[in-house]
DNA sequence: TTCTAAATCAGAATTATTCTAATTCTAAAT
DNA sequence: ATTTAGAATTAGAATAATTCTGATTTAGAA
C-alpha cells in the first residue's frame, strides 16, 4: 500500500483508514469514530461517515452489512467469506476456496451479471457451542 | 401449511403472516405494516414488529439483513441463497445446489459448529446490466 | 493573492427498530 | 357467568444508525 500517499487523502481520511488498519477486528462506524478521535481529536461524526464512504468507493476498505444492526468496516478488500454466530453475533473471516463454476452457475440461474460471490456460515462460535 | 390454524396465532399475527405470504417480493417491516393495515386497519407498528419477531422465532418466516438498510421478510423458510444488484439493490432468490462437504470444510476452518451456509451473489441485475 | 471546488464541521433530520406503560384480550379455574 | 393471571396489543416515546444541511475552512489552480 505504497500509493496511499498519492490518493489525495486528507488527514481525516487518513486517520479513518489508519484506524481501520490498526484494528484487530471489524469495527462499527461508532468504534471507528471513537478510535479516530484519538488520532485526530477534532474529527466529526459526519466526516467519519463521509470518509468511510469515500474509502469504500476507492476500494481501500470494505463494508459488511449483515448479522448486527450496524455496518462493520473491514481493511480486507479482496472478496472473502464470513462466519457469524447465531448466539452472540460474533463475526469472523473465513477463507474458503470456492469450487470453479459456482459463480457462473449462479449467474446463469439469476440472469445476473455476476461480480462476486460471498458465503456466510451461520452457526455457533467456539465459545457459544460449549 | 394446514397447521397455521393451530398455532395460537392472534389475528394480528395472522394478518402479518398473510401479508408476507401474499407478497410478490420480499417486504420491509414498513411495507408489511402498510399492507397488514389494509387487512386489519387498527394494527400498530409495534405489533407488526412483535409479530415479525414472533413468526421468525416460530420458523414461519425468515429475515434477510443485508444489501439495504432495512431488514426484509421472506415467506420462504428453507435455507436458500440470494443475488443482489450492486446498482439498484434488487434482491432475488437463488436456488443453488451447494457442493457436499462445503459446510463441513467451512466449519472446520472456523471451529464453528455449523448450522447452515448461505451464499450471496453480487452483480448486476438484468435491467441494470444493459 | 484570489478564486473555486471540495472537505469538514456541528448539529438537525431521518429511518429503522425497540422499549414502556397502560389497556385489552384469552382461556382456564372457579 | 365471573374472576383472574398472563400474554398480546396499543400509542407513542426512546434509541441507534446513518444521512442531510448550511455555514465555515482548506487546498490547489489561476
Amino acid at each position: 500500500m505504497k500509493d496511499i500517499e498519492s490518493l489525495g487523502l486528507t488527514k481525516q481520511r487518513r486517520a479513518v483508514l489508519q484506524t481501520i488498519h490498526e484494528a484487530e477486528k471489524h469495527l462499527t462506524a461508532n468504534q471507528v469514530f471513537d478510535d479516530a478521535r484519538r488520532l485526530l481529536p477534532g474529527i466529526s461524526f459526519a466526516t467519519v461517515y463521509n470518509s468511510l464512504n469515500y474509502l469504500k468507493r476507492k476500494g481501500l476498505i470494505s463494508e459488511i452489512r449483515f448479522g448486527t444492526d450496524a455496518s462493520l468496516y473491514d481493511r480486507k478488500v479482496t472478496p472473502h467469506d464470513h462466519a457469524i454466530c447465531n448466539n452472540c453475533g460474533k463475526l469472523v473471516d473465513l477463507e474458503l476456496p470456492l469450487p470453479d463454476g459456482l459463480l457462473a452457475a449462479a449467474a446463469d440461474r439469476t440472469k445476473f451479471k455476476a461480480a462476486s460471490i460471498e458465503l456466510i456460515l451461520h452457526g455457533l462460535c467456539p465459545e457459544c457451542s460449549k
